[in-house]
DNA sequence: AGATATTTGTACCGATCGGTACGAAAGATG
DNA sequence: CATCTTTCGTACCGATCGGTACAAATATCT
C-alpha cells in the first residue's frame, strides 16, 4: 500500500491528452505528415515540444496514436457498414459513409488515411507505408464481408468479393481525392449513388 | 548581323532541358512537391543547383513546367479520350488509359496530379492548390465533351453531364490512390470496368 | 521535512530546407 | 589575342526541420 490514491506520482500533466490528440489530428488531416511540422502541431495541441515528446515519444509515434484515433472516430463509418445486414446496404453505407466522413463541416476536407501521405520522400516514407497498409487493412475487411455474404446467397454467383471490395475502396478513395478538392457533399453523395448502380443483384431474386 | 548562325552566345548548356524536364517529372511523382527536396531533384537531373534555378527560376517554376509536360506526355489519355466518337467511348478510354497511366511499368505508381500534393503546410501551399485546379479543369473537359454528347443524343434525356464527368473523375482519382498503394494492373482494369456498367445507355436505343 | 518521480519551459543541437554570391570555365564575337 | 556573355562548381546564406539537455516546478512517498 504505497498510493492513497491520489493518481501517479510525480508532477501531473498539465493538458489533456486526448484533446490534444484530437487537435494533432486535425494538423495531419490538413497538412499531411510531412506538411505538418513539430511547430505546427504542438501550436495545436497547446503544448512544448517537451511536453509532446514525453507524452507521445516522436512524431511517428503520434501519428500511429493519431491514426488509431482517426480509425474509431471519424473513419468508424467502416465498421458500422460492415454490420449492415446485406451486401448491398454494405456498399452503400461504405461509400455514403465516406463522402459524410470528408466532408464533414468543421473537421478537414478528405480522409487522413489518404491525404495523410500518398507520396513522400525519405524521411515520410515510413508514415506513407503505414497509411498503404491501412487502406489495403479496409479492402480486406470488405472482402471477408462480401465473400460472407456471396456464402449467404447475398451476391450472384461469380461474383468476385475481392474485386468488388476493392471497387468499393477505390470509389472511396476517389472520393476523398475530390473532397480534398472542395468538392460538395451534395454532388459527392450522388456520385455514391451513381457508383452503387451496377452492384450485383442477389442470387434467389 | 551579329551572329553567323552558330547557337546562342555564351557558354553553352551543359545538359539537355528535357532529359532534365523527365527527371524532375518522375522525383516530382514519386515523392510529391514537398517531399522532393532541391537535392533529390537536381542529383535525379545530373545538374547543380545553380544550373537548375538559372535554367527553371525556382522549385515552383520547375513543379509547373513539370505539370505541363506531364499533362502533355504520361496525362495525354485524357485528351484522347475526349475525341472518342461516343460518351460510352470517352468514359471508357478516360478510366482504361487512367489505369495504364497510373501502373506503367518504368514509371511512379499513381498520378502526379493526385499524389503531386492532395495536402501541404505552408510551403507547400501554392502547389496543392495548382494541382486542384488541375484536376477541377479535367472534370470541366470531360463534363463539356459529355454536355455535347447530350446534345447529340449521346446520352439519355434527364443525364447530368456534370455529374457524369464529376463521376469518372473520382473513380480515376480512385484509380490513381490505389495505384500508388501498389494495386496491380489487371484488376485495376477490371474496378474501371465495374465503374463502367452504370454508364447511361444512348437515348434512341 | 526531505527524498523521489514526473512534467514543464527555455534554449539549444546537428541536419536539412530553398535559394544565392561569386569566381572559374567555356563558348561566340571582335 | 582580348572581350563579352552565359553556364558551372563551390561554398555559403538565414530559416526551419525533428529531436534533446537541463534545470525549475509540482506532485506523491517515506
Amino acid at each position: 500500500m504505497q498510493s492513497q490514491e491520489k493518481g501517479p506520482i510525480g508532477r501531473p500533466r498539465g493538458f489533456d491528452t486526448e484533446k490534444a490528440l484530437e487537435q494533432a489530428m486535425r494538423v495531419f488531416w490538413q497538412q499531411g505528415y510531412d506538411g505538418a511540422s513539430l511547430t505546427d502541431l504542438t501550436k495545436a495541441m497547446g503544448i512544448s515540444r517537451t511536453s509532446m515528446y514525453a507524452a507521445f515519444g516522436s512524431k511517428e509515434d503520434l501519428f500511429h496514436l493519431v491514426l488509431q484515433r482517426y480509425t474509431d472516430g471519424p473513419a468508424s463509418y467502416v465498421q458500422r457498414a460492415l454490420l449492415e445486414p446485406t451486401a448491398r446496404e454494405v456498399a452503400t453505407a461504405f461509400l455514403h459513409g465516406a463522402v459524410q466522413a470528408t466532408t464533414t463541416p468543421g473537421a478537414p476536407a478528405g480522409c487522413l488515411g489518404v491525404q495523410g501521405s500518398l507520396a513522400a520522400g525519405e524521411p515520410g516514407r515510413a508514415a506513407r507505408d503505414t497509411l498503404a497498409a491501412w487502406r489495403e487493412s479496409g479492402v480486406t475487411l470488405l472482402a471477408e464481408r462480401l465473400k460472407r455474404a456471396a456464402d449467404e446467397g447475398d451476391l450472384p454467383a461469380g461474383s468476385d468479393p475481392e474485386l468488388l471490395a476493392r471497387y468499393l475502396m477505390t470509389v472511396a478513395n476517389g472520393i476523398a481525392v475530390q473532397a480534398a478538392g472542395g468538392a460538395c457533399r451534395d454532388e459527392l453523395h450522388r456520385i455514391a449513388d451513381l457508383a452503387l448502380l451496377q452492384w450485383p443483384a442477389p442470387a434467389g431474386r
